[in-house]
DNA sequence: CCTCGATGTTGAAACGTTTTAACACCTGAG
DNA sequence: CTCAGGTGTTAAAACGTTTCAACATCGAGG
């Protein structure tokens, strides 16, 4: 079936030595082009593809990136993981996207086999920071989305405290006074910086801590927005918030899906702020305001970040972008 | 920096030849507790990570399977690909993910460097057809979401024609009789067939081929559904179709978004139908009429018959799904 | 005519695993 | 006491590349 056709048979069917295919495929310039051109055709006609095993093995270096990701069925992720290809591709490498799905599990078996595979660095937004840690015998992580902790690798984030409290200082203009905040698990550090971001926000405003009610949700998509709507509508009257902040776009529109079904309005029952600032959040039922965070840009730096890890005196860093308020009709001041 | 730890220093650290740390490796039950738990605990305290390279070198197999998506960030394609890696993690293989993002050149690439890498199997919604057939050097590969024309592969799809005919058909009774379709380009296979389904639906109901205006994209993005419907507004009164039928939820979308902001309303104006059903269909501005997909069990069959690929006396089979349209808001009876 | 440098080509040694056949050892049956 | 059979372990040969030092060949400069 496989009749296995290796550089050897090349080499063979042009009467060269296998290390002048070698050198074909790797510097042309330095084979007489005559040579070349008869290499080159004896790899067409035999349909010789190199193996790339082999090569690694022998060569020490690979050509691949990967970016290991919380959630791919997120657009926000996605969009990142476009900026790191773009990156990546420049620098002549490509860019395999690997979902952990935020299962803990499935991120350290990701994790493993791409040590395994020696690509050349890794690229992640880790469910368990610890993870992370994992990949320290050897190979370069950069860390998506978040930031190191410690100094022992590169991180790019946008500053979710900040983010969070530009939502809520938004709400809190709009006149809200009972605001409730959708998100989790808390382990997730995006969620407790946003959170943190808006217990500041309050704080600024001189509003008690109580003003926040916060409704956890298991992760961070669309039906689990969808099912805090219906919490939160549940809520009898008095206690129910005006406004809400969510940890996430696609949170934001299974809440404001839920609210509709459920016969309330946005935004004169409840303001809406998401986050990220998906392109769905615009074309949403109710247009949504959103916190931007410069997606595209993320992933370039980070994927920069990654590639200028061996270089020869090599310092971690910790670059942190500034989030955007974007408003739209889903806060639109309340009458 | 990298002292490089292999099989060797493991087995020296243990006393043992780098047989025995193989067969831990591969086959624990073969080697004897007490030097299994030796073999261990030197691997964990040299930090010893098996490098694949080597390992597929010389076994000749790996444990990955690709897919090559045409769209990552079209939700619908993040969709198929989890019911492709749940299925592939069941058999014990992990998905690496490869965007295309419908450009030729970089499919090509993809399918080149999955080859060379020698992955267990390629599946491929592709740009262009043909690159699929690049593969046909050893690599087995699986057509997703798009018929195989020849008999070299198998193939999992979804009756495109059907899909357009249901969509159109249920526009035509809806009493429109000035229908656009939105999409292309008409290079890609889907657009072609959606289109035809769509004749077919105006062939049933007596309605002459004028009755539909295809409105031409260069792509299946939300930004080229707004651009058409730019201009779609454009056209005069008279030829101006009331529905619109687009080869995709992101044209929809934007198409949606394209008409609020040009002051027209949907359905009143134009009734909507957009394909694929993605989860944001639903949660739209006007909740979208979608022909929907078997996103889930497209990937997990499309896998399936990837790895029975290399069973002994393997015939390729093409499966085929139907579709079903999903009626919402945007496509409410006229008044 | 000899030497030198430049230009192309090559033989052979890696790279770090898996795998095969052989080997050592032990136990229990004869 | 021997032998068959089982159980663990191992030495050494692959796997298909890249790379390095060495080797031809040739034209030019002395």
């Amino acid at each position: 079936m496989k009749p296995s056709v290796g550089i050897r048979e090349v080499a063979q069917h042009a009467g060269v030595s296998n290390a002048t295919v070698s050198n074909v495929l790797n510097r042309p310039d330095v084979v007489a082009p005559a040579t070349r051109q008869r290499v080159l055709a004896a790899i067409e006609e035999l349909g010789f593809v190199r193996n790339e095993s082999a090569r690694q093995l022998r060569a020490g270096r690979s050509r691949v990136l990967a970016y290991v990701v919380l959630d791919a069925a997120n657009p926000f992720f996605t969009d990142v993981a476009r900026g790191v290809e773009d990156a990546a591709r420049e620098a002549g490498f490509a860019l395999f996207l690997c979902n952990s799905a935020s299962d803990e599990g499935r991120e350290r078996e990701y994790l493993e086999l791409l040590q395994e595979q020696r690509v050349e660095g890794i690229l992640i937004t880790p469910v368990d920071a610890d993870n992370a840690r994992l990949a320290e015998r050897g190979t370069p992580v950069v860390l998506v989305d978040r930031e190191a902790t410690d100094g022992a690798r590169c991180s790019v984030a946008v500053d979710d405290v900040l983010g969070g409290e530009l939502a809520v200082t938004h709400l809190i203009e709009n006149g809200h006074t009972r605001i409730a905040m959708v998100g989790g698990p808390l382990s997730i550090q995006q969620v407790r910086d946003r959170r943190e971001g808006a217990m500041r926000a309050l704080t600024n405003a001189g509003l008690p801590e109580e003003a926040l009610t916060f409704l956890d949700t298991r992760g961070l998509q669309v039906a689990e927005g969808r099912g805090a709507g219906e919490r939160l509508v549940g809520l009898p009257a008095s206690r129910r918030p005006t406004a809400a902040f969510c940890a996430n776009d696609l949170l934001a529109l299974g809440l404001l899906q839920s609210m509709t079904q459920q016969g309330l309005r946005v935004p004169d029952d409840l303001a809406v702020v998401g986050y990220d600032d998906i392109e769905f959040a615009a074309a949403a039922a109710v247009p949504l305001t959103s916190v931007r965070q410069p997606r595209d840009q993320l992933g370039r730096t980070a994927a920069q970040l990654l590639l200028a890890e061996n270089e020869p005196d090599h310092e971690h860093r910790h670059v942190k972008f500034q989030p955007e308020l974007v408003v739209r009709a889903s806060t639109a001041i309340r009458r």
